[in-house]
DNA sequence: CTGAAAGCGCTTACAG
DNA sequence: CTGAAAGCGCTTACAG
């Protein structure tokens, strides 16, 4: 730890710069640029000399203006939906780590879901020329990023592909894990299966229900046309649908499955609160989703991977790389626990 | 939108400056730095020739540049414990928004808990000179951000207090909320309640488990050694704690009281596999609380709150305001939804 | 209404 | 080994 400074030398509120180290100092500015940088070529009584008034001073570095002349902020930007949900946690983190590895710092908004909000903090980040940008996407046209892709800002989507541009992209398996999450409701008896999920128009929820009806299909399994929901994830409107699913007097489901983790929340209530036992599987693992009775059977998605591939696609553009734009999907997992292998009832 | 600019006017990889788009235009360079920033003294008619250069250039301001003359960077730091802990995805988001409706961004990383992570990651955003700063501490002497303070970065702490050194601090009543929550065990009818918490150099570890032994010292309860286990929050170390009281041949304990929401949790699984009941109020909420059975009474803090008090504390202090440092405690709310209702067994 | 010059705090490219 | 000059891309302060 270094000596504090003597406080006679600091100025409240004003920073001292290299120019002031080198004129305490006594020597040129170059040679405090050195000194700061570790670069060779400064004989140790100089270089104490100039470490002696970096301390005095109080001096730090300005990175801010290190980065205009490097041409480089070492920095990346990441977009995404919500900073507060906890599904994108872990993706924030992983991308943090990778950056970190490369000695870059992350700048990070949420969209709100909202296209004109994403377009918006995006191009800030453009503005700020972070090095790179990891976006998550909120509208389905991203057009208004080709000059700056062209103009040499590495970019890569994640958990949904991007709209009407060629960019890298890494998602999870929506389909192949919708389609084995519903296999396997139906590997355990089920003939009858609801379906519901986000509004269609979000890529993962229209592959998703694309999973659903391959696996209905390929076991032969006629799909009623009440048996599927899209829509929006709000509480009362997944409830009301699963009510009427359930309650069909013709033809009632004997088993849900949930688009994603918000959905499967509202189901796990609503199954609360009935008697006769109906089977749940639900896109996306949740914390505690093994503490619930019964625990609740997932197709889990790894975020953290999904933030970890794309930070390092990132990279490797910012080291050179020049692939074409590529979709890098990966797999799912399916994880029983208990409300997936309640067989039929009646 | 505005139009695509003209392929050839492009150059990949290339960023036109203000400059280029003055030589295109055919006027000067502070012409240009008008327009972009809608200043008045511009007639139409320059104005348009300018704003077509601009777009067939595809210009974008280098806000790099332009914080490097402005003196201030827009953007904030947080240095948080994890990136991915749900409780500081609400605290994350507060803290962002309100910095959003001060047009400024936010960088932020995790300390990882590590005391010296957390001095790098707050020194590397001092570097950068980003406007302020809100810091979740790891560690507890932070006499290393003195300099930084002193040559003018705001900073405010959050949900643990700076250590040795002078400094605004948000937090929320952990002894008060401890307290409350003690005192609902012994109203309904426990006089053996167990303590597990986290390790006691922690800030706010200490003050809940005072505020445990001010619940039980009003209510004239004497605490065995045996009912107090403050220590890591390791699965492990907490279940095995938990038995040792539960089990305890002469006092065994009735009810317990969590320290945070990792160790609720680990209680939950251990309860959970018990015959007898056991009441439990955990502090800290987390979601699925109320989906538990039985559902899991909490002492909640409101991290928003959290969060956004701490940063508007922050940019009070950049539009000028000097208030002495000051520590800010926000309430807690006991939230009964079951298992704190529970009586006393036999 | 418009623009040339200086400067923000560094690094780069050179010269001694 | 050391340092003066130019420049990164803007804004500020000033002059016309």
């Amino acid at each position: 730890m270094p000596s504090a400074p003597r406080p006679s030398e600091l100025r409240y509120g004003i920073r001292p710069t290299m120019k002031d180290v080198a004129a305490h100092a006594g020597v040129g500015l170059k040679t405090v640029s050195r000194v700061v940088n570790r670069e060779p070529g400064v004989t140790p009584e100089t270089e104490h000399r100039v470490q002696a008034s970096i301390e005095a001073l109080g001096f730090r570095r300005n990175d801010s203006a290190r980065v205009l002349r490097k041409g480089r902020t070492a920095s990346i930007g990441l977009v995404l939906e919500d900073l507060a949900d906890p599904f994108y946690g872990p993706l924030n983190r992983a991308v943090e780590e990778v950056a970190r590895t490369h000695g870059a710092l992350l700048i990070n908004g949420s969209s709100a879901e909202d296209p004109e909000r994403e377009r918006e903090l995006a191009l800030a980040l453009c503005a700020r020329r972070v090095d790179g940008l990891v976006v998550i996407p909120a509208g389905d046209d991203h057009r208004y990023l080709e000059p700056e892709i062209r103009a040499g800002m590495a970019t890569v989507f994640v958990d949904r592909p991007a709209g009407r541009i060629d960019a890298d992209v890494v998602l999870s398996d929506s389909f192949g894990g919708a389609r084995a999450g519903v296999a396997h409701l139906i590997a355990h008896g089920h003939r009858r299966i609801g379906f519901i999920g986000d509004h269609p128009h979000i890529h993962t929820a229209a592959e998703r229900l694309r999973g659903y009806r391959a696996a209905m299909a390929e076991a032969a399994l006629p799909v009623a046309e009440a048996w599927t929901a899209p829509g929006s994830t709000a509480p009362g409107r997944v409830a009301a649908a699963a009510e009427a699913m359930l309650d069909d007097a013709a033809e009632p489901v004997t088993a849900l499955f949930a688009g994603n983790n918000r959905v499967t929340v509202t189901l796990v209530r609503v199954l609360a609160a009935r008697t006769r036992p109906v089977a749940l599987v639900g896109f996306d693992d949740f914390e505690l989703a093994d503490l619930l009775r019964p625990a609740v059977t997932v197709v889990a998605q790894d975020a953290a991977a999904l933030g970890r591939v794309a930070a390092e696609r990132l990279f490797d553009r910012l080291a050179g790389a020049r692939p074409a734009a590529e979709r890098i999907v990966l797999p799912t997992t399916l994880v029983p626990r208990g409300s997936g292998e309640i067989p039929p009832a009646g």
